[in-house]
DNA sequence: CTTTGTTGTTTGTTATAACAAGCATGATAT
DNA sequence: ATATCATGCTTGTTATAACAAACAACAAAG
């Protein structure tokens, strides 16, 4: 061990550049920052990064992989633009997954899962009365995948996180007018008593009824065309 | 239009190199020819197709964002050795995935598509009555994924035929065995009967017991370390 | 005015070389 | 004999340049 104390220095990150150049682009379509539709360009993404088209390439070919991209023509990248047939698709998969993982979660329940949701929950709470809805999603997602990752099970938890990434594009834009418009029947308190219950029916029953009820909500927001649009009076 | 005929030329196939390396690769892996655990070196693989590293790199890439092939140590990519944890995780997703697209089969249940699988079942029958295993994997793979494609959601038969992917490596030299020792309790009649009948809850119920059978095989070729092996009497 | 052909630009694809991290081999010192 | 370090090889990563296909703009012919 050296003389000088660890903490002085910051830890470099030795991952690939690749990787990293993917972990930014799937951050800004969790953010919204693309529009749906949009085709990215290796040069023009390789600009943004500096680097060279080559790690661009990679990252574009990962996430295209993951259904997290989309291939346009050309095999050009695009920007997947959500339309009502594919988030209904995506609604189906998901309350099965979702729901499944919820019942396995309920019939591993333990102690330290449950006072971490119970936290979050707090923490949401909080949240939605200061009306910070951008850290709100944030934590709104870590609690659903703190009950996916009480299923113990991987291969359910790196399907269902794949199946979020494909709704992030418009969830980012759209959300935050649902989660103000939530009165009172918020299925999160149900999920979790269910789950320190032990209930796997009631805990796989609410939160298929959660996603049904926020995808329900997204459908509304469809054009004539069945695509879903950012509501004008968001700003940005 | 022009004056000769267009029967006269072959199609040209003009896909993009790594992406027919990609088939290349998954082929092989469906069919065996790779030992789990082995690790593919892409200059090697590059010598194997005759091309330059960078095709291969993009095909490799391709399948460890799927979880086809896993990224070991160096990011190597590595065959996965699918272990009897990951296969009881596997046949978890895909009881709940393809038990739900054979209910929305039967949901909307078609002459053509039951005409078809009857077809196959006739097939399967003939092959399996001539020994014919390697050809009878073939039909029987495709007369599940006629169920799966008659449930009309394109996400779900894209992320089932993704698991089926990741059994490919075991399930090479492990089913034929089963075949054989499959006596009389054949699910796949009862599906198409349940699918014609319009019947979502038996077909699903059906699906769900011919996968739990299969894997309850897989599981007892096992290893005290919990990896699937290849029986010994098998040649090569 | 419409259609056809040309040209130039944009953009994904592929090969190649330089690079760096890891790993094995073997020599050397204690 | 064991531990340690140097060396060379293997292998994934990155940058760069040449390539080819698609698209747009524009000119010329009907």
């Amino acid at each position: 061990m050296a003389a000088v104390s660890a903490k002085a220095f910051k830890k470099i990150d030795s991952a690939p550049l690749w990787d990293r150049v993917r972990s930014q682009i799937k951050h800004a379509l969790l953010a919204g920052r693309f529009e749906p539709g949009e085709t990215l360009t290796l040069r023009s993404l390789a600009e943004m990064f500096g680097t060279s088209v080559t790690p661009v390439r990679d990252a574009v070919n990962h996430l295209v992989a993951q259904g997290v991209l989309e291939a346009g023509p050309r095999n050009a990248a695009v920007v997947p633009d959500v339309a009502t047939g594919t988030l209904r698709e995506i609604m189906c998969v998901r309350t099965e997954l979702e729901g499944r993982a919820a019942r396995e979660a309920a019939y591993r329940s333990n102690l330290e899962t449950v006072s971490s949701l119970r936290l979050q929950l707090e923490t949401m709470r909080d949240l939605i009365h200061k009306r910070r809805l951008d850290s709100y999603l944030d934590v709104h997602r870590n609690f659903h995948f703190t009950v996916y990752s009480g299923a113990e099970i991987p291969l359910l938890y790196e399907m269902i996180e794949n199946l979020w990434l494909r709704t992030g594009p418009i969830l980012a834009y759209v959300i935050p007018d649902y989660v103000i418009s939530l009165k009172g029947t918020d299925h999160h308190e149900k999920i979790v008593a269910a789950i320190e219950a032990g209930d796997g029916t009631t805990a796989e029953a609410e939160v298929v009824a959660d996603i049904e009820e926020a995808t329900n909500y997204l459908l509304t927001c469809s054009d004539d065309l069945g695509r879903i649009r950012r509501p004008l009076k968001t700003p940005l």
